[in-house]
DNA sequence: ATCGTCATTTGT
DNA sequence: CAAATGACGATC
């Protein structure tokens, strides 16, 4: 249903109407000028209009024939500056506090419902958290409209499903206590680290049924589409399929409205999906869920750049919703959040985790490991091929190889630690051809660099390039089938029969009954990536890789090539990312990082960036470090700032954008809440 | 994009 | 000193 309405009449009085419908005009209304409607005749509306000074409602007059329609949540059209924009009413009121004349609200392009009170609230305070505009935000969150699927004939809503058992919950310390929790309706709040194996699925699944079950809705955002096929299927297996959507980028923009519209009419109460289901207008939310919240595909490369952890714990405050984030590993930013006492850490106890967790050993790539013959086995250690060739006896073996196209960074030659810039404490990057090292966050040369660890004083560079060894494993196992996933072509499973599953991180197959053994190569490039999370990201992918090994002590072998002495190599040794998060954490928090310190990245071209940060009022506990050069001729600053005072600093920069848009400066500049990479 | 405001220029 | 012009900022 569309409702035409006409442009705001050019007559005097038609100001703020204190006292609506006293005002009769000589015409009929059938004339052209509309007539206000008598209740609440005035809309707020939210403005597609994506300028930082703009960011706030504006409010229209609605003509009485479209009063019944343009209630908040509508999509509507309205004359902004001469012309028309989209926008969403998001409030009927009596009387406007504007002290200008009101325009008539000019259609409504719909009467569905699909900007909900809470997705608004939760809009405004994601863009207020990332120094962005709502409108931006909205564009993440609500579909465009597919006019022919709205017609449909609507979903049927089912029925909440039963209580499910605690079942493998009980393995988890406060595991029964987080179930709990969530069936009362608690909002509970838990970092989980879950047990290896393919039992996370149904894990997820029950706490989804639990909630449903507690007759609330809940919603679980998963890194990528072969996840959330995953908990799907575990959510039939567990009766549940008549309950939730999937919400991914895969079907057409007519299936995803269609689902979408389930979810935001109610008749489906829970949401599984890839990251835009962040903001899927559930009813009466009761759980939230984000698995695997290392993975980078949880960070919205659109602005503001949103990261769906933080999302969900912004709505889950909102809603009065239990938060899990959840994985096989954890978190810097998890741990900081059971440190806070935020939320609490629902973990298996050590004993039971050395039960199930595969036999894992590191061997470094050094002459003393021993090496014979010549290809292969000059560039695998004894043991590594020694694992390869025993595990194919019995199953499949995957080779995990880091994706090509990493930035190399630098390394100590001595000891291998990555360089960091004695300045700020930012890692240290090698120019194109080969001049003095300099600092990539603060641009400081590095000239005479000496080891904090060992004293040494030359660099190298530490680049990722040996995947041409799982080519050559096939060659030295000649009658052995060698499967590969990654890039375009990812395997969602492979036979149980002996076979190299040679796999990118995150793209590994699932094989019935785990893999017999699995080689992770190329450790150290992993670690020694100029990358501030590179040691949480090796040992996240890690242990995913080896969580697919079969486990218990008559399970598969894992043998991991890097240093057996660095933190992550020997959290993946015994199994415990939980201790190894507190110790990244710590260390962070020295170096004033991310969690403990909030970064901004600011892009911009150099003249830009420097009005901007000219015009930016940042608290005196902010340092500003730069700038490096960037793509394209542009700069990149970094304004590092204390949790404590980050709201403000962040504020600050917002009112900066704001200025700059108000004046029409020419150029751009990207503002960057606590980017993912960051080296 | 467009409209209104206000300062400045131009015409008598 | 009034009318015309233009720069600027808000935009309901």
């Amino acid at each position: 249903m569309t409702v035409t309405g006409t442009q705001a009449p050019g007559e005097p009085e038609q100001l703020a109407l204190l006292r609506p419908a006293v005002r009769r005009t000589r015409r009929p209304s059938s004339g052209g000028t509309p007539e206000p409607a008598t209740d609440r005749p005035v809309a707020r509306v939210v403005l597609d209009v994506s300028l930082p000074h703009l960011d706030r409602t504006f409010d229209y007059l609605v003509p009485t024939e479209l009063s019944d329609v343009a209630s908040p949540g509508v999509r509507v059209r309205v004359r902004f500056a001469g012309r028309l924009v989209d926008g969403y009413v998001v409030e009927r009121v009596e009387a406007s506090e504007h002290a200008g004349r009101l325009a008539f609200v000019h259609k409504v392009v719909s009467p569905e419902l699909v900007l909900t009170p809470a997705v608004h609230a939760l809009a405004r305070e994601v863009a207020d958290h990332y120094a962005g505009t709502e409108p931006d935000v909205l564009r993440l969150a609500v579909p465009p409209r597919h006019a022919r699927t709205e017609a449909l004939e609507p979903e049927t809503p089912t029925e909440p499903p039963l209580r499910p058992q605690v079942d493998s919950w009980a393995r988890y310390r406060d595991g029964a206590f987080l179930l709990d929790a969530v069936h009362h309706g608690t909002p509970a709040r838990a970092v989980w680290t879950s047990l290896p194996g393919s039992t996370w699925p149904g894990e997820v699944a029950r706490l989804l049924l639990t909630a449903l079950a507690g007759g609330r809705g809940a919603l679980a955002v998963l890194p990528d589409h072969r996840d959330v096929e995953r908990l799907d299927c575990a959510l039939s297996e567990l009766g549940g399929a008549d309950h939730h959507v999937v919400l991914t980028a895969e079907p057409g923009p007519a299936e995803r409205y269609r689902r979408w519209l389930a979810v935001r009419r109610g008749a489906r109460r829970a949401v599984i999906g890839t990251r835009a289901a962040m903001f899927a207008p559930v009813h009466d939310l009761g759980l939230v869920v984000v698995w695997d919240d290392g993975d980078d595909l949880h960070a919205e490369p659109r602005a503001p750049y949103p990261h769906v952890r933080t999302v969900l714990q912004l709505r889950s405050r909102l809603e009065g919703a239990a938060l899990v984030v959840g994985g096989l590993s954890r978190t810097a930013e998890g741990a900081a959040l059971v440190r806070s006492g935020w939320a609490r850490s629902v973990a298996a106890p050590r004993d039971v985790v050395r039960r199930v967790a595969p036999a894992v050993r590191a061997t470094g790539d050094d002459a003393d490991d021993g090496r014979d013959g010549r290809g292969v086995h000059a560039r695998l250690p004894t043991l590594a091929w020694r694992t390869a060739a025993e595990g194919l006896q019995h199953g499949p073996v995957l080779v995990q190889v880091p994706r090509a196209g990493y930035v190399p960074g630098l390394a100590c030659t001595r000891c291998r630690a990555p360089a960091r810039c004695a300045a700020c404490r930012g890692p240290l990057g090698s120019p194109s051809g080969g001049a003095t090292p300099a600092c990539r966050w603060c641009a400081v040369v590095a000239a005479s660099w000496s080891c904090p660890v060992c004293e040494g004083t030359r660099l190298r560079a530490t680049a990722v390039g040996a995947s041409r060894t799982a080519e050559e494993l096939g060659r030295a196992f000649p009658r052995i089938p060698v499967r590969s996933s990654g890039g375009g072509t990812v395997l969602a499973d492979v036979g149980p029969e002996p076979a190299l599953v040679v796999a990118t991180p995150g793209a590994e197959p699932v094989a019935p009954g785990g893999y017999a053994a699995a080689l992770l190569l190329d450790g150290w490039a992993l670690l020694s990536r100029p990358d501030l999370r590179a040691a949480e990201e090796a040992l996240r992918r890690w242990l995913a890789a080896a969580s697919l090994v079969r486990s218990g002590p008559d399970g598969g072998r894992v043998v991991v090539l890097a240093d057996a002495a660095h933190p992550a190599v020997q959290a993946l040794v015994r199994w415990d990312p939980g201790t190894f998060a507190d110790r990244e954490l710590a260390e962070r928090a020295e170096l004033s990082l991310p969690p403990d310190s909030r970064i901004v990245s600011l892009t911009g071209d150099p003249s830009s960036l420097a009005r901007f940060l000219a015009a930016a009022d940042l608290p005196e506990t902010a340092a500003v470090l730069g700038p490096v050069a960037a793509k394209d001729e542009q700069e990149r600053f970094l304004v590092r700032v204390p949790r404590a005072s980050a709201r403000q600093a962040v504020d600050a920069l917002r009112a900066a954008s704001g200025v700059r848009s108000a004046h029409k400066e020419s150029g751009s500049v990207r503002v960057q809440v606590d980017p993912m990479e960051v080296g």
